[in-house]
Formats: structure tokens, C-alpha cells, sequence
DNA sequence: AAGGGCCCCTGAAAGC
DNA sequence: TGCTTTCAGGGGCCCT
């Protein structure tokens, strides 16, 4: 579950290990990893490339690559085959690593466990002998290579996504007033607005209940619904979660590891993720776990109340 | 536009 | 103790 926080120590971590480098080798061992393209294809279009940058933009990391100048190898079907393959020398790699992916820097013998063994997918061989492994446990994470197939549909899709990713809750990316405006003209309740990547990016689910409890606000309030003071404290309370979050380098519930395997130490300042049943650290009512939009929501609620729109469920009298 | 449901996938935790 | 079932979750995708 990398967040923006989590993304954002991996960048920071593997950045100045990786970028510089030249891939020299790259092995492919589980092919559905690698959207855009064929296994083979992919390592032998990345392999001499240069790692020019690490970037995040959400959830993503963009891996920017270099192409050396190279003679096109002589193709066995001649020359005017070329134009039909992927794009000579061209194309990043875009990672999500959606619940469970690592991007583990390490040396080449490393062992990482049976389990992370079990389930490495890609390695890339630097040229300074270290490799970036690709690990996950889970399955749901890919590596996308824009050079490849422009009519391969997973990665149109992907790349359509970042394009219209919305702006990061915090740092700049968004001040409070357009924040309130964009708030207004939705009638969508305020958590799964919050996950909704093209809203606003970056944040998932335990970001998002760390937020609407430090603001005050119930998961399940229509975003029309939040008062000017309300929009204006949920906007403060995102900047200092995710700033908190990445100044303690990540939190590590389950899978993440940053870019050299460390843990992150935000998960002892959850205050309600996580923590159904115990005391609400602000007014020791117990906190509460639902689910909203089919994610497991916790709040507190006497803190976080549903003051609108009679609760038509069941109000027994 | 909004929301529900299913799917992917497997380790961990809970249940028996 | 050991086997079986349930659950978690980011986001695509389909349907209403």
C-alpha cells in the first residue's frame, strides 16, 4: 500500500543510487509485470540505457532512461522491418506498485528471503554491479514501458492515467482555495473523492482516514457539504499528514520497504487506521471501522460526524 | 457524474 | 496442531 509517502522515500532513497547508472543487463521473470511490450523486446530496448532521473507523480515513479547513440543491429528480415518495431532508442519505465510492489536496491548476490525470492519479477544489472529488483508478493504492480506497443491497451491506459492525474494535496500542488472550489461542484462523499486519483493524487486509504480524523470530518459527508472552515482545515490536515509521513520515511504495515529494504516509522502515529475498537486518541471514544466504497474506513465517531442528510438506513426512533 | 460490484493475487490471520 | 476460509487493498472495468 506505498502512498505518496512511501512513493516519495523509495524516489529519495534509490535516486542517488540508480540515476547515473547504465543498465547493462535486464531479466524478465515473470513477463506480465512488463506492459507495453514483450520480455525479450524490453530487455534488449533497456539494456545500454542510461538512468537519467527518478521521478513521482502520485503514485508513480517514472524512471527517465538515456539512449546511447547506437547502429540499429541488422535486422534478420533487413532494413524495413525497423519501422514496425518499437521505437528505437526511446521510452521510460513507469512503476506502480500498487499494493505491494518493492523496487529494492541491492547487492547482486543479496538474498532477500524465500519469500521476496519467490516473488522477484524483474532484476536490472547496473553498471556499477548493483541491481534493482522488482519485487511483489501480491501481484498487482507493473512496470510500464512507454516505448513499446502504442496500441497496447494497458499501456494507453496507463499512461492516460498519469496524464490526468490530479494535483498533489500538498507542497504547493494546491492551495486551499482552489481545494474549497474544487470541493464544492462534487456531490461525491468526501473518502472516496479523496482516493480518487484523478482528484486529487496520491493519497489511499490510510492517508485518506488519517486526514478526515485530524480534520474532524466523516468519511461519508458529501464534498458540496464541507464548510469553507471545513475544506480549509482538511487542506492543512492533508499537507501535515503527508509531510509528517514522508519526514518519518513511510508507513510500514505489511509489504513496504523502502528502496534499500528499511522500514518506515509513521505507523506508531496512526491514530485511527488501524485501530478499530481502541480509544480515540483525541476523546477516547472507541474508534469505529466501516467500509466505504469497499475500503475499510476508520474513524471516530464522535469527532468525525454525520451531521447532514438523515442517515435513512436504520434510524430507530 | 456517481456508485456498486467484481476482478486481479497471495500472505496473514482467523476459524474450525 | 494443521488444514481451510476469509480478508486486505489500488485501480481497471463493466453496469446501472
Amino acid at each position: 500500500m506505498p502512498e505518496l509517502p512511501e512513493v516519495e522515500t523509495i524516489r529519495r532513497t534509490l535516486a542517488p543510487r540508480v540515476v547515473g547508472r547504465t543498465i547493462t543487463g535486464v531479466r524478465v521473470l515473470s513477463p506480465k509485470f512488463v506492459v507495453g511490450t514483450g520480455p525479450e523486446e524490453f530487455a534488449e530496448a533497456v539494456t545500454g540505457a542510461r538512468i537519467k532521473g527518478l521521478d513521482r507523480r502520485g503514485k508513480f515513479l517514472i524512471m527517465h532512461l538515456e539512449y546511447p547513440k547506437r547502429a540499429r543491429a541488422s535486422s534478420p528480415c533487413g532494413g524495413e522491418e525497423a519501422r514496425d518495431g518499437p521505437a528505437p532508442g526511446g521510452g521510460d519505465i513507469i512503476v506502480h506498485l500498487k499494493m505491494a510492489g518493492q523496487l529494492l536496491w541491492c547487492a547482486p548476490r543479496a538474498d532477500l528471503g524465500p519469500t521476496r525470492r519467490r516473488h522477484t519479477h524483474v532484476v536490472f544489472s547496473l553498471d556499477d554491479g548493483h541491481e534493482l529488483r522488482y519485487v511483489d508478493t501480491r501481484h498487482f504492480g507493473r512496470l510500464y514501458f512507454t516505448g513499446g506497443d502504442v496500441a497496447d491497451r494497458a499501456l494507453r491506459r496507463a499512461l492516460q492515467t498519469l496524464a490526468r492525474l490530479g494535483p498533489e494535496p500538498c507542497q504547493g500542488g494546491l492551495d486551499w482555495p482552489t481545494f474549497r472550489e474544487m470541493l464544492a461542484s462534487r456531490k461525491a462523499r468526501i473518502k472516496p473523492l479523496l482516493l480518487d486519483q484523478s482528484f486529487v493524487s496520491g493519497l489511499g486509504n490510510i492517508y485518506t482516514d488519517e486526514c478526515l480524523f485530524r480534520a474532524g470530518i466523516h468519511p461519508l459527508r458529501r464534498a458540496s457539504s464541507l464548510s469553507e472552515a471545513e475544506a480549509r482545515v482538511l487542506h492543512r490536515a492533508m499537507c501535515e499528514v503527508i509531510r509528517e509521513a514522508i519526514e518519518l520515511r513511510g508507513t510500514s504495515v505489511r509489504d513496504y520497504v523502502d528502496g534499500e529494504g528499511r522500514e518506515g516509522s509513521y505507523a506508531g502515529r496512526l491514530r485511527v487506521y488501524g485501530r478499530a475498537g481502541e480509544a480515540c486518541p483525541r476523546c477516547g471514544t472507541e474508534i469505529a471501522r466501516t467500509v466505504v466504497g469497499g475500503r475499510g474506513t476508520y474513524f471516530c465517531p464522535r469527532c468525525q460526524r454525520l451531521g447532514e442528510e438523515p442517515a435513512r438506513s436504520r434510524t430507530n426512533v
